[in-house]
DNA sequence: GTAGTTAAGTGGTCAGACCACTGAGTTGTT
DNA sequence: AACAACTCAGTGGTCTGACCACTTAACTAC
């Protein structure tokens, strides 16, 4: 267990973090193959199994995927596994809720703006015909409007920002507008009013928690 | 490995089920204590280290927390470290570096509006001298000024991310404001002018690179 | 050439051994 | 009796070495 670390830190932190400077230094995307744990427990100097305990949590993550026989990947982060184990633990605390659902307020807010600029006709006919979705729940629909939305904002970071914040939030409930909130933006893109989506998502509030 | 598992899912998937049940049929709260690593192991019928690989993986989420020497126990859910790893992952790729002063910008609009609601006249003294230090660079300047809004504007999740944006910047140029911008943000705090803020940091381009 | 076999590499899992830390009981001193 | 020091069982932390299961590619036999 030689990873350095300065306090009391676990192996399987400090390989957590050499795995990501290894990652980083070798500019891996995903799909890119990891050394194997034998590789890495020699290199690091740390045990197999301390490896192994990175590797699981980071899996667990979503960050990597395992294929036996063959071999640890980088994979796009994937946050199936991640939701379905936090949603069972959904009883927590109430700062947190609100600050998941403000952040996420904000944060498609900006998208929303960002991606106006970008917008054409066809965009919108895509976002619209989505709402009439009725395949889906309102979360659903929810989703995939911001998710085309922030395809479109040219921001990526924040794009990456909004999923992550999304995928939170989902394990706690379900958030998502008023129908009438969405049809408001659609008018407001198609008049090309984009200062004007501001007052839209500061107008008081329209959240609808699932009960969940 | 006996856990029930019907396909091949891995051992410690299992056990993480089983662990979720436990926790559901004793309706543990956060606080309660979980049965030893070694009791799982057996009662489980599964090898301490795949214990251990789903323990840690459930650590790592923040969703319990180990105490060496006395056990493990429930911990109340808070996503702020699952972000932090997330976001390093998230925060590496190549076209990123061109959104993180736009994402930076926005985070701290956001963090000014929601910090104004709350500050009071000692707030902006402190705001106001930490201006006039002179023995600060204006990249430590404009730091200090956020954290200090930041630490006032009550959303605690909004606030880390700011943290991880801004640190990652760091690493590439220091980004900061001119002069006059922070002083016009005093001036309308002073003034309660919450609503004229948004459009402050959406006048046009003012942000300073280091060349560095 | 193609099908079948083999071997090396890799993840999956387990058992057992120590170490380090905590807490409670035990002992010893005053 | 009160308090300090010690002891020890329980628990997490880590490593090692051993197998098993799966994948791939090289090799062999036809």
């Amino acid at each position: 267990m030689a990873v350095s670390m300065s306090p009391k830190q676990k192996v399987y932190q400090g390989v957590l973090q050499e795995i990501r400077r290894y990652i980083d230094s070798n500019n891996l995307v995903p799909g890119d193959k990891l050394p194997s744990e034998r590789d890495l427990s020699e290199k690091l100097q740390a045990g197999r199994s301390s490896v192994r305990e990175a590797l699981r949590a980071m899996e667990l993550l979503g960050l990597l995927e395992t294929r036996h026989g063959e071999g640890t990947f980088l994979s796009a982060y994937t946050p199936y596994q991640t939701v379905e184990l936090l949603s069972s633990f959904i009883l927590q605390g109430g700062t947190i809720k609100k600050d998941l659902a403000a952040t996420k307020r904000i944060i498609e807010k900006e998208l929303a703006k960002l991606a106006g600029r970008f917008l054409d006709t066809k965009d919108l006919d895509v976002l619209r015909s989505n709402l009439e979705n009725t395949h889906q729940t309102a979360g659903e629909k929810h989703k995939a409007f911001f998710r085309h939305l922030s395809e479109q904002a040219g921001n990526v970071l924040l794009s990456k920002i909004w999923y992550l914040v999304d995928d939170f939030s989902s394990t706690v409930n379900a958030v998502y507008y008023e129908e009438g909130f969405y049809i408001k933006l659609l008018d407001l893109y198609k008049s090309n009013d984009i200062d004007s989506i501001e007052g839209l998502f500061n107008s008081k509030i329209m959240d609808r928690d699932d009960v969940n």
